[in-house]
RNA sequence: GUGUCUAUGGUGUAACGGUUAACACGGGGGUUUGUGGAGCCCUCGAUUCGGGUUCGAUUCCCGAUAGACACCCCA
């Protein structure tokens, strides 16, 4: 091959930030996902898959103009109709598209889903994170309703601490709805003017552009300003105040601790009331956030809907709860380790072996197996290090008697056992090498 | 988007600017074609890409790409 004929060498790896999950990492991201779908299913959430493409506007109007997650992150394309697609930066918006789109609004309120898949931001990777990463989310739609915040909460933080999590915080806050929203602001953006001098050029800019925003600024300086800054609960209306009671009381009756952060506001512009987060401390000490939603009651409207469609929900970060020390192996239910090695000597045992094979699948036992060898010796060595504690042997003699020898590894005692009653003698041994 | 560091077989490492890029693990094959973890033999396989400096570049410089970490932002 010439030079000029050679592949791009780029294309034979993952773009950036993106990667292929393979082998005990796969295991990881099915076992959470089931366990993560187990909880949700007992709590009384029901499945829904949204596409990973929506229309750009779907995202542009949800998540908001002005937001880093749309102005920088999104993936959009244009079809060659002329579509303009997005790939979701967000689960949430597709998920109130579906909600309209199928309406159901008639269905008996509220409408509980989850939702799993893959996210996309155009974001430079660092640690936790990728531009292409995995979200579980729960959502409770239809209804303002305070105990549907706590349900999310709690269901998140169920599946978290089943994944092994400890030592989490919740942080909570209420930013109001659009009744008391403008006079926070006010309010903030008065008290920012007053200290504008001492504010770094970056926070001074989202003063003009998002406000809210500043609360969240690492920057020292910021921080410290914010100590005095003027915190959204005191501004929420009767009702905000009473919704937002509510849900702390309905925490507080779980036994879920958290704390109130009055700094705490969200990089997407469709929350109202409730928003939250889950933390984490991390082996060097800081805070990294593995969950996170909040209350959405304007979201429908914003993306088409005629009528407000209250709604909260809340989303985990997969890859960040995999890549915990603490993370449980959740073993799949559907991945098993096979407890047999199945090695067959020469051509005239494989000739009947494939049959062999068959009734195991039959019986549902999985194998192990180095189908194109011949050699007893590697096939064993084979199986010795993959650790699987019992080996089939199919041997000619045996292929002519019918019958298998079923060797245990660990004390390398064997016997043999009539085809016919292969399956019942597998099913009945003892895995003594399983953990 | 910005900054710092990094880039050698599948993996982990080595090579003062100078032969054929070394070693281990790994993969394949063999070591009497029926009894394993070892040994031995053979074999597969790499300097990310593109420029430059130089007689000569894996090594120095620039750019691209990718990775790690941080900023920004966020899950």
């Amino acid at each position: 091959m010439s030079k000029e004929n050679k592949p791009d060498v780029n294309s034979l790896q993952t773009p950036k930030g993106m990667r292929d999950i393979i082998g005990d990492d796969y295991y990881k991201f099915q076992g959470l996902f089931e366990k993560a779908q187990e909880i949700a299913v007992y709590y009384g959430f029901k499945p829904i898959e949204t596409p990973i493409l929506e229309h750009e506007h779907v995202f542009t109007s949800a998540v908001g103009v002005g937001t880093d997650i749309i102005d920088k992150e999104m993936y959009t394309l244009k079809t060659k109709g002329g579509d303009h697609l997005a790939m979701r930066p967000e689960q949430t918006a597709g998920l109130m598209r579906a909600y309209i789109e199928h309406g159901m609004q008639s269905l008996p309120q509220p409408v509980l889903l989850y939702h799993s898949g893959p996210v996309f931001r155009h974001d430079n990777p660092q640690k936790g994170r990728y531009r292409q990463f995995y979200q579980f989310d729960v959502d409770a739609l239809g209804s303002d309703c305070s105990i549907l915040d706590a349900l999310v909460i709690k269901t998140i933080y169920t599946i978290l601490q089943e994944a092994g999590a400890k030592d989490l915080v919740v942080n909570i806050n209420s930013i109001g709805d659009k009744e008391s929203r403008p006079a926070y602001l006010r309010a903030l953006v008065a008290y920012y003017k007053k200290h504008l001098k001492d504010l770094p050029a970056i926070d001074q800019e989202r003063l003009k552009t998002n406000p809210l925003r500043i609360l969240d600024s690492k920057h020292p300086v910021t921080k410290e300003i914010n100590q005095g800054a003027p915190d959204a609960v005191s501004f929420l209306s009767a009702q905000g105040k009473k919704h937002f009671k509510e849900v702390l009381q309905y925490l507080d009756d779980m036994g879920i601790t958290y704390e109130l952060d009055k700094l705490l506001v969200r990089g997407l512009s469709y929350y109202t009331h409730t928003v939250f987060e889950i933390m984490e401390k991390t082996e060097d000490g800081s805070m990294q956030t593995i969950a996170g939603g909040g209350r959405y009651d304007y979201l429908g409207k914003m993306i088409g809907s005629k009528k407000d469609i209250p709604a909260v929900g809340g989303s985990l970060g997969m890859d960040r709860i995999v890549e915990r020390p603490w993370f449980k192996n959740l073993a799949p239910r559907i991945i098993k380790k096979p407890k047999v090695f199945f090695v067959q000597l020469g051509f005239e045992a494989k000739l009947k072996s494939l049959a062999v094979l068959e009734i195991l699948r039959k019986a549902k036992i999985p194998v192990e197996q180095s189908i194109s060898k011949d050699s007893l010796g590697a096939q064993l060595g084979i199986a010795e290090k993959l650790g699987i504690p019992y080996v089939l042997i199919f041997g000619q003699k045996e292929a002519l008697e019918k019958s298998v020898i079923v060797r245990d590894m660990e004390n390398r005692s064997q016997e043999t056992v009539k085809i016919e009653e292969l399956s019942d003698y597998i099913k009945h041994l003892k895995d003594h090498h399983s953990k």
